[in-house]
DNA sequence: TGTTAGCACTCATGTGTTGAGAGTGCTAAC
DNA sequence: GTTAGCACTCTCAACACATGAGTGCTAACA
């Protein structure tokens, strides 16, 4: 069962089978094979190997008279032990680290531009996740009067997030309310964080407060907690779903199009299965996944911004992906947007980005 | 070539077919049609009206032993002439009253609901258009200090949008200075419109202004500019573009779906599209739109936000489409979106609609 | 003169057949 | 353990063919 079951050999030409079948999309024969990887055996005992492969489970059969096909579980080895992710060359670096740093301040573009980075490097669908919020602590509350009836709702964190919300009142306000309704709130929630004050129990902690400000509590409140629990939700944007319709496993295939594609139409779905992927680089191949992306893969890896905040961003497409090229890919995007979004004494973000750990200074 | 052309009877029959176009998608012979609409002549008499209407254009032959499909030129004289509009029961009525309000107060909500009902009752794909905001007129402008090197700017405009963006500064900024600059800045730009203020010299006026702030307004200048530039921007929502997959035009034909769904996938050039209808309700058909959508329909409708602010929302699919049906629902949501959003003394929102002019006092 | 029945003709579509090609598995020889 | 040879399997594309829906035309009819 695991990869010592396997002589030299049996590696080497399961490696060959991945590789081909990648590039190829077609099942891979013993002839076909031999002629292309030249390893000095006949087509024979190469058929013999497969079989021998086969058996482990390590590759499948489509039907009687066809070549082979990887596994999920020869994927999982040839991502674990096989693979190559040093496979971007410093063209494709330079081209996301322009991209990433024509929008470096700006947060939503940079999101933007790196979903579209991935979805076009990787030829798959791409998406990213907005970071999340839940441990932002709130710095202040405040309302801004727009007119007689209208009043806006912003919340500012710590880390500079800002959210609002036009708040239509039941009653007309005084200024003083609002003001004394901005200091109560912001007196009770500052420093805490976003989920600890969603747990708290937010209308009961005011009508003890003031009696006078109940009414304006009453339109307020509501409106309040909704905003929290939009700075909560994680925004997933994607890019390239049409990218599928030049792959052969999707352009002949209209069901499994149309599955696809439904499937990335339910975003709360979606953004749930990405939420809930372990730290670091992730892949999970064919039915490792739930049962509805149980032919895909999904590729994902986390970005840090100042240094807390944590988005994820990924791909997914078909088992059949160059695993190694996309694994490089979002590392290399995903290193590159939290060291642009790092905190730092000066303002001077460095253009300079390594992803194996050794330092070059310049050059 | 104009309506009066055709006498009853032709009419009719072009009604009768375009009917049953529309609801089978196959092409309609005529002696299936002497059947599914017993108008009191036989099949050969029909044939013979067929190749009339053929010749002025109204139907077309995809080959010699086909049956008719209707031209572009048909579908627009049925939705000029012959198509009901008034075919949205007062259970559809419901369910939209329902879904709109239940988010009455909140805008982007609400714009994402009116997107999904839109889909979901014409099954094709449904786009919304938030309000315009060139002709906003701006309030204030904040500075709102988060840490040694980031400040936030707020924009606030006279309707109670709130724009806001985290600015990272060259060099720190004093309590001061952020304070002048709030002042200044407002006071140049209050009461003046996004789009005027976008016209001016921003950078000239200021270097005018005071040179104490000369360095900061080097770092929040360009900010200040991209943020109102994006609160023009038009965003546009999406909703059921995976409906063509039940749709026979689409589900047969993998080349025409790719293509429908990579126009769909390039945003900036269908907000274009949708921006530049005329107002009011709009459709087009067939090659009256653009090269690349010229066997697709568009139905769009405006939809006011306090009276004002204007967006825009509606469908694309293929020209077989419910006009009648398609654009009630269109009309009604947009009526509805509007009504709920019109500024009023109370904060109630009438239930009621009616989009036939006729009232009716809760019956 | 408009309407209709009859008929020959046209195509798209579905089905069955066939042959080529790629590949396997097995056996026997090296 | 490796390889050549061979029979067998299965997919796929091409082709022929029948079917059926539909048309256009002509001639007869009311």
């Amino acid at each position: 069962m695991n990869p010592n079951d396997l002589n030299e050999r049996k590696l080497q030409i399961l490696q060959a089978i991945i590789a081909d079948f990648i590039t190829t999309g077609e099942p891979v024969g013993s002839r076909s094979l031999s002629k292309s990887h030249d390893m000095g055996i006949s087509p024979a005992t190469i058929r013999n190997e497969m079989s021998d492969l086969e058996e482990m489970g390590y590759l499948t059969h489509p039907h009687t008279s066809a070549g082979r096909v990887p596994s999920d579980k020869a994927y999982r080895l040839y991502v674990d032990e096989l693979m190559d992710t040093s496979q971007l060359d410093e063209a494709d670096k330079q081209k996301i680290r322009t991209k990433l740093l024509e929008s470096r301040n700006e947060l939503d573009s940079t999101i933007e531009h790196a979903a579209q980075l991935l979805s076009d490097m990787t030829n798959l669908t791409s998406f990213v996740l907005m970071p999340r919020k839940d441990e932002s602590k709130l710095k202040y509350i405040n309302f801004l009067p727009v007119d007689a009836n209208t009043v806006v709702l912003m919340i500012v964190a710590e880390d500079g997030q800002v959210m609002n919300r036009a708040i239509r009142l039941s009653s007309p306000y005084t200024e003083e309310n609002l003001q004394l309704m901005s200091k109560v709130m912001t007196h009770n929630y500052m420093g805490k964080s976003i989920s600890a004050v969603m747990a708290m129990d937010i209308i009961d902690s005011f009508t003890n407060d003031m009696e006078s400000l109940s009414t304006l509590a009453a339109d307020v409140v509501p409106s309040f907690i909704k905003t929290l629990e939009k700075m909560l939700n994680a925004d997933l944007v994607m890019n390239g779903y049409s990218n599928i319709f030049s792959l052969p496993e999707f352009s002949g295939d209209m069901q499994k199009t149309q599955q696809f594609l439904r499937m990335l139409e339910d975003k709360n779905r979606l953004t749930d299965v990405i939420v809930n992927r372990d730290k670091g680089v992730m892949i999970t191949i064919g039915d490792e996944n739930s049962e509805d992306m149980k032919d895909l893969s999904l590729i994902t890896a986390d970005y840090r911004v100042n240094g807390e905040l944590v988005g994820r961003l990924g791909v997914i497409g078909p088992t059949r992906m160059k695993y190694g090229k996309v694994t490089s890919v979002i590392k290399y995007i995903s290193d590159n947007i939290s060291q642009t979004f790092e905190l730092r004494e000066n303002n001077d973000v460095k253009e300079e980005n390594n992803d194996d750990g050794s330092r070059e200074d310049d050059g």
